[in-house]
DNA sequence: ATGCATTTGTTCGTATGTATC
DNA sequence: AGATACATACGAACAAATGCA
């Protein structure tokens, strides 16, 4: 007979267990409050310190949030990536990942998102990129923030069609690190907007009439293109391994 | 003249802040030590319970670990996607993430990887697929638990000869999701497993020639062809589309 | 619009089990 | 084996913030 080391588990833990399991059985309801702290610390019979040590690591989780003073008690929120997009950020930070695996994954992922999106996308959606690419024709001349929120609004709207929440929220969470790492060195440069905006018309009348190879091919040169020269010269022959 | 709201800042928010900053810039690396609480609260004036919240946070981060008596105080931790495995996995049970779109994302993501594989693989890794390969025929008689792991072996290793490390870890992550969710309902199939050991020679052999677009083909056909029984009906026209 | 009661944020003191030297 | 320093956990207290009558 063996028997199992026995893991010391720490109080907090369990509540966070507990509520935790909660919510993801559906029990506890985004909108929904916990019980106050000094209500829980009954419930559980622990001190208020524990009761305060797991909230805190349920806010970090992004399943609660409480407000000083709130007599209502912390309240569920509803899934965001919040924590999925802090983990990653750090990821990139720490492990440093290089901007060109960066990049490189948003190929992955934008070039599947569209692959799909030709085949599943609804008129709705087929609008939405319309209109997305509108505003980046409109906004060419003022400037990169406006430009870039119309590209964003783009991609998101192909990576919904995609009918794949995860492809979305990934797309969603690594190209806001993207974003964020070329921030300032990217200057307004009107006809690199301009040449953008016609790849993507490309995509997007690839994507309509029903071509997914062509839509996810061309999505792929198109982001190769537009962030070519901010990925190292060493870098860029792992992307291109993309285009063939 | 406009001002910005002021956004109060918790107490043990900035201390968590200020050490995620030294650990992602360097300062702090894996392995090294916290000062102990009783320092700490000395450090940045707070009390005892403020830094302890703020270790909490920052263990939920997996950044730190900290055990009770230790006298070397909270142990800076390596990266590990445990957290991004933690919030993936919640994201898939609250937001009901389908087991189709998860499989969907697996495809997307092996069929990268593989197509990488086959241009940037070294000699090393090679050996390490074929070992995978032959442990998966040597265990084909020896149950689902031995085969399952040496699959992801293979898998693994193909992840790494990608070169991208965030293929390799959300592969990591979503895999260790998805054979969760179908543990149980996956018996012993002798004919099954056979055929996938086929499967993966094929992907192998592609990967070996080099040839990108073979390999990432058969490798999204394999996962279908390997999960299709566990994927509804409804979902597996989506994931369908990925293999024309 | 003004208090009032309640809640969270934070502090301090204390007791207990545990790991290291 | 003992001493020391540590984390865990408890409980009481005060300030600040919130919601409601």
């Amino acid at each position: 007979m063996r028997f199992e080391p026995v893991r010391t588990v720490r109080a907090y833990e369990r509540i966070v267990e507990q509520i935790e399991e909660a919510v993801e059985r559906g029990d506890l309801r985004p909108g929904e409050r916990l019980p106050s702290e000094r209500e829980l610390m009954v419930q559980f019979s622990v001190s208020r310190s524990t009761v305060r040590e797991a909230l805190r690591v349920l806010q970090a989780r992004g399943l609660v949030r409480s407000r000083p003073g709130d007599p209502n008690g912390a309240e569920v929120q509803p899934f965001t990536p919040a924590a999925l997009h802090k983990s990653m950020t750090t990821l990139a930070r720490v492990d440093e990942l290089s901007i060109g695996e960066l990049v490189q994954f948003r190929m992955v992922l934008d070039s599947a998102a569209n692959l799909l999106a030709a085949r599943l996308k609804t008129p709705e959606q087929l609008a939405e990129m319309e209109a997305a690419i509108a505003a980046m024709r409109a906004s060419a001349d003022q400037g990169y923030e406006t430009f870039s929120a119309a590209d964003v609004a783009f991609h998101d709207a192909v990576a919904r069609a995609s009918g794949n929440k995860l492809i979305e929220i990934c797309n969603d969470v690594v190209r806001s690190i993207v974003l964020n790492l070329v921030a300032g060195k990217l200057a307004d440069a009107p006809e690199l907007m301009e040449r953008s905006v016609r790849h993507h018309e490309e995509v997007l009348e690839a994507v309509r009439q029903g071509d997914g190879q062509s839509a996810a091919r061309l999505a792929r040169q198109t982001m190769y293109d537009y962030y070519e020269t901010y990925v190292p010269e060493a870098q860029r022959d792992a992307l291109r391994a993309l285009l063939e």
